[in-house]
DNA sequence: CTCCGCCGTGTACGCGCTTACTGTATGCGC
DNA sequence: GCGCATACAGTAAGCGCGTACACGGCGGAG
């Protein structure tokens, strides 16, 4: 294989210095025109493809933002769920990291395994954005010491990574809150039961908000959740399939995520039961298979989009000014009534 | 913000070389035991992540997979469509890369600008994978003469490309050959009628196993498809809803692509029609949110998962043999029959 | 005409790591 | 006891680029 061409094959075929190609390069530099074209047919001419390390190294820049999600899949199936929340949140943030000229590098992670994958990612980022439960916190300490780190759907955190991260987390608590009141108030269903995720601080918010609906109007609460499924399709099937084969048969069931939600639509289908006129389920995320399954999955939307978006911004931020204190910012949900809570619903 | 530390700092934290520091990092060398303790302590200690740009410099190697896919999306809103063909390819490579110790770096692009990015992406990965109409062929030959280069998707690209470049394709012919035939055949419909996708190599070979299946039966063939979509959902339901609104009723329709029957599934609904009584349709790619629509899409399902294992095996063949001349590999799809041709499906 | 500035270009250093090569013990056979 | 193979550790040379600084040429002010 013929060579690859570098910045000093390219200066001499030009006939310039290698100062004046990456000025060339680099676009914004003051290169008297004719240099410049020299410089661009060289290129042209040798098939140059600057390397990204080269340029990394002299720069300090990567051009490269990192993210690392959960692998919730595992070694099953990959076609065997549904896309996940998190495949929404690449797109987002792909699409925020590219409006402002950067890549996305993605891994997904253990929260146990996997470091060197982490380091793989962290190593080459100028930020990185990491889903709760898939990097160890004395990791994300260290890389937090190296490159700016928002951490999403957290915090289960010790303090000391609190510190040095900032966490970007959704309205959990008052999402759960609503659409269990929905629940309550606007069906009157008093029999409401909770299928929780994994253990999780999304899904132990998510139960608190529950809790707390019930709280307030006096209902009798439950300690912990009814179920615990692992926000899995799979998983909320098998949970749900479990409690009517335990003979339970609850009202209502609030679910930790959509996925869950859509497990228990399918267990509930396998005992012939019917949603939401037997049992009427709950969601939360709004991943977008819920508005097309039936019946139409009530949930609770979390704004994807911005969350990407404000992701991004907040690397962007801390870029800036590294001294800046780490912070904790929480986006708004909005509960998505559909068919599966009881409503018709009137598009 | 202390100065992070590098290698230097850990050899004389540790009281050893560079080289020492390096190998024990790098795993397999052979380091007495004490010295690779004291080499991880004090990576603990001064919370050390190694430079990835450094790293690739020096190793010529970096790890990482790249992934440029069209951005179909464009500046719409992003919540606006499902998820994409490509959401699930790049689930699939990220996957496939994982499981080789790669990560993932991606970038959306269009075919005309975004070169900068591209070459973001292409200088700082040992592999690209790049979906079809996503980069110029030019710019794809000068990074084939760096680094392998697999194109799926294709080819629609000069000769001289594909002299350089592996490509990746479905069997789109004979696919939509089969899945016209069905509805030829089982069904018995004569109006089949195909609406388009974008200009794209893909859509052109759906249409001419669409052809194919109707001349092979003495039936009529039209010269060109009936209606021309952009591979979205939004281009479907406009592209059927003209068609509708000019009078015509098609017996059946053959979509170039899923999201575009999805439209289709809309636009029919728009007009009071049922499907599949009245008009059946047909998608193609097997994206999951086909399963859940209903009528549940009858579809040609491509092997999302296969391809981006493929993908990944041939980079890392000619990453091996640079000398390997370039292939093109067809993989089979696989016609799922569900309702929305007109068949029942019975689970 | 001379001096000072500015503009554009080139020289050369260093970014932080890997690794070929060199150096130094240590163990073994004779 | 000597020489040689073996096993590790250290030295230092890059990897390919950006950029600080030096430097030369040219125009305008004095």
């Amino acid at each position: 294989m013929r060579t690859v061409p570098t910045v000093y094959e390219v200066a001499r075929h030009a006939r310039v210095s290698t100062a004046t190609v990456s000025r060339v390069l680099s676009g914004n530099d003051r290169v008297r025109p004719e240099y410049r074209e020299r410089v661009f047919a060289a290129v042209a001419e040798l098939g140059y493809v600057p390397s990204g390390a080269a340029r990394d190294l002299a720069a300090r820049r990567a051009g490269v933002l990192g993210l690392c999600f959960p692998d919730l899949v595992g070694d099953q199936d990959i076609e065997s769920d549904a896309m996940f929340w998190y495949d929404e949140i690449i797109r987002g943030m792909e699409r925020a990291a590219r409006r402002r000229g950067y890549a996305l590098l993605i891994a997904a992670c253990h929260d146990t395994d996997d470091v060197d994958l982490v380091t793989t990612v962290a190593g080459r980022c100028d930020g990185l954005v990491v889903l709760a439960r898939t990097v160890p916190a004395p990791v994300l300490e260290r890389i937090a010491g190296r490159i700016p780190v928002v951490m999403l759907a957290g915090p289960r955190t010790p303090d000391e990574v609190a510190r040095v991260v900032d966490h970007l987390v959704v309205a959990n608590r008052a999402g759960a809150f609503e659409v269990t009141g929905h629940l309550l108030d606007v069906h009157g269903y008093t029999d409401v039961w909770f299928i929780a995720g994994p253990d999780s601080p999304d899904s132990a918010a998510r139960f608190e908000g529950y809790q707390a609906a019930l709280t307030e109007r006096g209902l009798p609460v439950a300690p912990r959740p009814h179920a615990i499924s692992d926000f899995t399709t799979a998983g909320g099937r098998r949970a749900v399939a479990q409690l009517l084969s335990d003979g339970h048969r609850p009202r209502a069931l609030v679910c930790a995520n959509d996925q869950t939600a859509l497990g228990a639509l399918t267990a509930l289908a396998g005992a012939g039961l019917r949603v939401p006129q037997d049992v009427a389920v709950t969601g939360f995320d709004g991943i977008q298979l819920g508005q097309h399954v039936r019946p139409a999955l009530t949930t609770v939307a979390q704004p994807m989009r911005q969350l990407g978006e404000k992701a991004v911004s907040m690397l962007e931020e801390r870029l800036a000014d590294s001294a800046l204190a780490s912070r904790l910012i929480e986006m708004p949900v909005r509960v998505d009534i559909r068919d599966s809570c009881g409503c018709s619903a009137v598009p």
